[in-house]
This record gives C-alpha cells, structure tokens and sequence, in this order.
DNA sequence: CTGTTTTATTGACATCGTAAATTTTACAGT
DNA sequence: ACTGTAAAATTTACGATGTCAATAAAACAG
C-alpha cells in the first residue's frame, strides 16, 4: 500500500486564506458589498469558483474570515492612537479619533466588523475583538486612575465604545443628514465625555470646536 | 375607440401596499431576515410573485416601504414615552427606555431602520425618520430649558441618539458579550447623561442601578 | 512508470430578482 | 347579452448566486 498522502503543507494553506482575505477585502472596497461574490472572487485570484472551498468552510467563513482581519487592523489602529497618547490617562481623545478614522478609512470593513445582520457570524468571541475591547478597556481604566473620568471602568468602555459607534454607525447609513457632520459630533462627543475630569469645564458650554 | 381603463382604484393600491407591506414585516420578524424573498411573500399574500411588481417598483422600493412603516411605529413609541414623561423637562430616560423597548420589541424592524448596508436605500430623508428625530431634538430642548443637561439641543440630540443607537447596535450584532447586559448600560448611560443636571450629583459614582 | 491520494475544475441544481410574453379580468359601447 | 379593449395578473424564461457531485489534473511513494 502507498501513502502518497503530501502535498498542502500548513504555510500554504494559510498564505492561500490570507490571500483570499486580502482580495474579497479588496473586492468590498472596489465593488461595494455585493461586489464579493464566490465567481468574482475566484476570477480575482484565478481559480475556480470552487477553489475556496478547499480552504473555507463555506462563505459565511469567508465573511469571518475577512471580519477578524479587519478587526485585527482595526486594533492595529488603536494600537498606535495608545502608543502616540501624551499619557496613558489621556488617550481617550486620540482613541475616540482613532476609531472614528478607521471607520472613515474602511468603511466596507468596518460595516462587516458590525454588520446588524448577523446571518454571516460564526459567533464565536473573535480574538482580535476582544483585543480592540481591551485597548479601550485599559484606556478607560488609566483615564479613570488619572482622574479625567469617573465610574465604574467596565461600564465606562462601553459607553464610550457604543458612543463612538453609534455616532459612525448612523453617519454611515446616512442619518446624520440634519446638518451635523461627523467630525464636528466626535469632537463634541469627546469634549462633553473626556475632556474635563469631573464636572462642566469648558466655559462657553459643549458648541463645536471649529 | 372605448375607454375602458377603470379597474385599480387609489384606495385599493394603497390597501395592497399596506397589506404588502405588513406582511413583509411579519415575515421578517418569523422567518429572519432572509425570509423576505418575492416567491415567499407572494405566496403569503396569495398572489403571483410578479403581482407585487404592479404596485412597487422593485424590492428595493418594498423595503423602503417596510422602512418607513417601522419609523412609524418607531416614532409612534417615542411619543407615547413624550406623552406619559412627568414633565417635558423630564422626558429624555422614558425616551430613551422606549427606545430600547422597541428595538428589543422588534429587532428585524430595527435592523432595517438602521441597516449599515445601504443597498436598498431610496435616500429620500423618509417624513417618519424626520419625525422620530425631531420628537428627540424636541425633548432635549426643553431637558435644556428645565436644566437638566446644557449644550446646543442640536449637537446633544445627536449625540444622545447616537448614544442609545450604539448601544442598541451592539448589542444587536452581538457585542456586548463581556459580561455587561443591555438595560444594564442604559440605564447607566441615562444616569451618567440626564439624570444630574450639570455636575455628577450621584452620591456613589456611576454605578448600576440594580 | 504506475498506482493512489490530494487538489482543482467542470457541470449541474435550486433559488433568487425580475423582464417579456401571455392569459385573465373588468368594464364601455353597441 | 355580446364584443372590444385596456388594465391586471399569471406564466414562462433568463441571468446570477452559493454550492453539491462528478470528473479531471497533479503530486508524490513504490
């Protein structure tokens, strides 16, 4: 009997994925959301359309995939908004900016990393989240030892998480039509949130910053 | 030449829109999001798949229309908080925890309220999503005037709004899985944002309520 | 070479939205 | 009541999608 049994050796796998990665990735960029499909995918990395299935479950892992390198970026980019902080205690702002600039920069990726639909979620805690939850995490708990906010500092990421979120979830799908831009939202958000430690400090109340 | 061109009465086209469009509703809510196909709601409606096409456009129009009716029943919520609030300067938590209510009464209609897909978007400003704004700028006026936050009502509506959609939006997609519970951070977010009127007035820092 | 196993491709299927062709329906005029 | 015509509804059909099943190609051990 013979046991011809060699040839995808671990590496190649993975450099396969990553590419794939890469192209859908690019795909949504280029071609908008319904630009990935498994033909048009395949055309890009010329291979068949069922190729990929020899390296992903189906496309819903795909999506994950895609997902968790977007996430991984994205903590990339919050990595470096906390690297750059004056302080520890004082990177909130930088990583509120962070964020909002990400988002700005990827839109395609930061709709799939929050996608409502939950349809394509293999559900499982995704490591690189939980990374990106830890850096506001720290981030909230050296701003609270440094005094700039106070609460419960498990709470507090949330709320700011979800504050950033919700701002560029709803510029995103267009609801901040009513004359407000983005930017000028972050920084209100930021200077009613972070910017003073305890109470109302800023004299001439929470206007716009330019 | 006759002119037999009666049959479809105003009344009638709007009935069938109507029906439609309920029907799509409760498709979503059933069958989750994928639930929503032309064959399916034909067959639901006890009608041709095509039959739908003489009253709407295209599907992307059909959604538009199920988007609409749940601003509706969105905003139609939020007053009911307004009209039941102690007083207009006291309105914004019964707003907010209606809000929350409805998205955790109906999250399909929420998702296509605030979808980050914005594929099939008609983009017209929407007269209900209008309305549900104004119904929020309305109540942070008038907390402004009984001094319960200060800022422009303009930019605090925003951020506000965005606040508990943030919240909302993670916690729809799965986000807030460390260990922190919905109403938990909302009624964390309404202490920390509304409840005292200018500085921290708590006696024991933001902590939970319950 | 040869045989076997892993990988890639091809072809087919069910389902989707919907365009085009066709049938059914409902009335105005005789 | 019958007929002609226009609107409404259905049927049929097409291209596209994700993916299963069958098939071809490739890569090694002997």
């Amino acid at each position: 009997m013979d046991m011809p049994r060699v040839a995808l050796s671990e590496s190649e796998v993975a450099a396969f994925r990553d590419q794939l990665c890469a192209t859908a990735t690019r795909l949504f960029a280029q071609h908008g959301y319904e630009g990935v499909t498994m033909r048009a995918l395949a055309r890009d990395l010329a291979c068949s359309p069922m190729t990929p299935y020899r390296y992903f479950e189906n496309k819903a892992e795909i999506f994950a995939s895609v997902r968790t390198a977007a996430f991984h970026r994205f903590a990339e980019a919050l990595q470096g908004a906390l690297d750059t902080a004056p302080s520890p205690g004082e990177s909130l702002p930088g990583l509120c900016r962070a964020y909002v600039r990400f988002a700005l920069a990827e839109p395609y990726a930061y709709r799939i990393m929050f996608e409502l639909d939950q349809t394509q979620s293999v559900d499982r805690p995704d490591g690189q989240h939980v990374r990106s939850w830890t850096l506001m995490r720290t981030a909230v708990e050296h701003a609270v030892e440094a005094g700039r906010v106070n609460g419960d500092p498990d709470i507090l990421a949330h709320l700011f998480w979800s504050g950033v979120h919700g701002l560029v979830a709803l510029h995103l799908s267009g609801m901040l039509v009513l004359g407000r831009g983005l930017e000028e939202l972050v920084e209100a958000f930021i200077e009613r949130e972070v910017k003073h430690p305890d109470a109302a400090s800023s004299p001439h109340g929470n206007g716009v910053t330019n």
